[in-house]
RNA sequence: UGCCUGAUGGUGUAAAGGUAGCACAGCAGUUUUUGGUACUGUUAGUCUUGGUUCGAAUCCAGGUCGGGUAACCA
């Protein structure tokens, strides 16, 4: 009865080690990420790959960050970095990170120098692109390839101890200048950067490459799975070498397809732009497709990792479409939300034949997905806000709502009639009369009436007033990567709607932040980190399926 | 143009020579005091050409198309 999953190509692999006794059937992963920016949607799935894995096998899994240029990176994304892997509910086993082995690694390029194997190049950067060559044609020797041992054991010291100027000189592999993968033409492995860095200060004014950083550092930790994206595939070659050249722990590199969704950006790059150019209000913004935007958006880790889950894991590219994500949202949200009533557009109602002052307290479930969510109290009375959406003046058959002569049902509440309503010159209506019927009370329904629509309604006298602010795709176009030109020629001018002055239900009045609800047949919303008891702040994570919108 | 990779409905992802399945999206319907949820049904797919085989998405050969790759970034 247990149905057996399929195993992605990465637990094939891993389930075969195990098998074999590779590692005493040990499996530890890393995740290893840059300090240069927040992590974004892309990230979370090779989040919970590696830190899956871990937990899959009962093996660990570091995290590690690759910081090995100072000159991008800061505390502030390491800092976050480390919480959102938190929130999305996943504990490293370490936290190391590569400059901590800056002293082994700097012993690494000794012991390649000492065996011939890499040498201080003194080529100008353009004399080595010329080096290099191209895909068809095979490079050229540097004029430096042939130094001494002891002259480039020399340099290499010198260059550690800051006798040159940034640029002057790199160290670098001695492989084979006409291999037909470009990254083993004698890559450099050591620059001069006279930069502070985050953590060791001014220790070091050289700096390792990654490719001879990384894989280093998966060693020095005993990783036994180094997952990594697919455009890493050309490095596993260096990978390899500098593993079997160094006679280090023998890391195994594998490559798996990153991710790409529609409407989204992934480029760290690309999302440094927006906050910079104050596209958006920063990396948490809830239009950004950062795990931190995500949170403040009121997505759940749950829904993320089940998205991650079921995007699946393999090498072809992919293009997945954002409405599974927005599925997996809905889908817990739908479960653990409590329902609360709000009216974003406001237009009056008013019921004419309820007598005036009179109110009357009505009981209202929390979630009908969840019996031990409780019930809340609701006032109704003679004067209610209703969505100025849910009134036609001349209304089409197939719509279910209020307008001239039309029956609803006001949820939780009692079935009304229109009977008349204003407007002002300018045609805008302005009020809404309607009369109820006293037997059709909710729960205790003896009117026999049927309605087809059911709309939710606050009372004026005790309704809350809040700021909402709904969110669009931050981009026009479906695959905002392929965009060439400026960013913000493909910016949705309206990803942003702010409401100042929406009606909220009092069972409100004490929401924290964080806190999500479902606003009934509006969708559903998150209270803002600037939220406060003054002034409320709700953002709409996303909408309910609306299955009438497509109807219009 | 070299090297590396990959190709299954609109989008993802399974099927390890033996009935092409699942999810999202779409469409249609049932239920419903949320046009939500739930449930049911349904449309739609193996890049191509040969070969091996009783039998091929799967194995072999050629082709086509996509992606990566020529940073003192990671």
């Amino acid at each position: 009865m247990s149905e057996e999953k399929s195993l992605n190509f990465i637990e094939e692999i891993i389930e075969k080690d195990i098998a074999e006794g590779i590692h005493e059937g040990r499996v530890h992963t890393r995740f290893p990420p840059e300090p240069n920016g927040y992590l974004h949607i892309g990230h979370s799935k090779a989040i919970c790959l590696n830190f899956g894995l871990a937990k899959k096998y009962q093996g660990k899994c570091n995290l590690r960050f690759d910081d090995t240029n100072p000159e991008k990176e800061e505390v502030e994304y390491v800092d976050s970095i480390k919480e959102d892997i938190q929130w999305l509910g996943f504990r490293w086993d370490n936290e190391f990170y590569a400059s901590d082995y800056f002293d082994k690694i700097y012993g690494f390029a000794v012991a390649l120098i000492q065996k011939g194997l890499a040498y201080v190049d003194e080529s100008s950067s353009e004399d080595m692109a010329k080096q290099k060559g191209t895909p068809t044609l095979a490079g050229t020797d540097s004029p430096y390839r042939n130094r001494s041992i002891e002259e480039n054991l020399d340099l290499f010291t010198r260059m550690k101890n800051g006798e040159f100027a940034d640029g002057t000189c790199v160290l670098r592999a001695k492989i084979d200048m006409k291999h037909d993968n470009m990254i083993m033409r004698d890559p450099v492995i050591y620059r001069i950067k006279h930069a502070e860095h985050h953590r060791t200060g001014n220790t070091w004014c050289i700096y390792p490459m990654y490719d001879f950083a990384h894989g280093q550092s998966d060693s020095i930790e005993e990783i036994t799975h180094s997952i990594c994206t697919l455009e890493f595939i050309p490095h596993r070659d260096l990978y390899n070498w500098c593993i079997q050249k160094l006679e280090i722990f023998p890391s195994r590199q594998y490559e798996f397809a990153r991710l790409n969704m529609t409407y989204t950006l992934m480029s760290k790059r690309k999302l440094l732009m927006l906050v910079q150019q104050q596209f958006v209000e920063g990396w948490d913004d809830p239009r950004m497709p950062t795990i931190s935007g995500f949170r403040r958006r009121g997505y759940t880790p749950e829904s993320i990792r089940e998205f991650c889950d079921k995007i699946g894991i393999a090498k072809r590219d992919n293009m997945i479409d954002i409405s599974l994500l927005d599925f997996c949202l809905r889908d817990h949200l739908n479960k653990i939300a409590l329902r609360r009533m709000a009216v974003l557009h406001p237009v009056k109602l008013i019921i004419t034949n309820y007598e005036e002052g009179k109110t009357e307290t009505l009981s209202a479930e929390n979630n009908p997905e969840d019996e031990n969510a409780g019930h809340r109290a609701l006032t109704f009375g003679k004067e209610l806000w209703i969505e100025r959406e849910d009134f036609m003046e001349n209304p089409s058959k197939k719509y279910f709502r209020l307008g001239p002569g039309l029956q609803v049902r006001l949820k939780h509440a009692y079935i009304i009639e229109c009977t008349d309503f204003k407007k002002d010159a300018d045609g805008t209506i302005t009020e809404i009369h309607c009369k109820y019927f006293p037997e059709s009370k909710s729960g205790n329904d003896q009117s026999g009436l049927k309605v087809k629509g059911t709309m939710h309604w606050l009372h004026c006298d005790t309704a809350l007033q809040a700021e909402v602010r709904l969110y669009d795709r931050l981009f026009t176009v479906e695959n905002p990567a392929a965009h060439d030109g400026d960013l913000q020629e493909i910016l949705h001018p309206k990803s942003l709607e702010v409401i100042s002055k929406a009606y909220i239900e009092p069972a409100l009045a004490a929401a924290k932040q964080q806190d999500r609800f479902q606003f009934l047949r509006l969708g559903y919303f998150c209270v803002d980190k600037n939220s406060s008891s003054e002034k409320l702040i709700f953002n709409k994570t996303t909408g309910l399926k609306d299955s009438f919108a497509k109807v219009v």
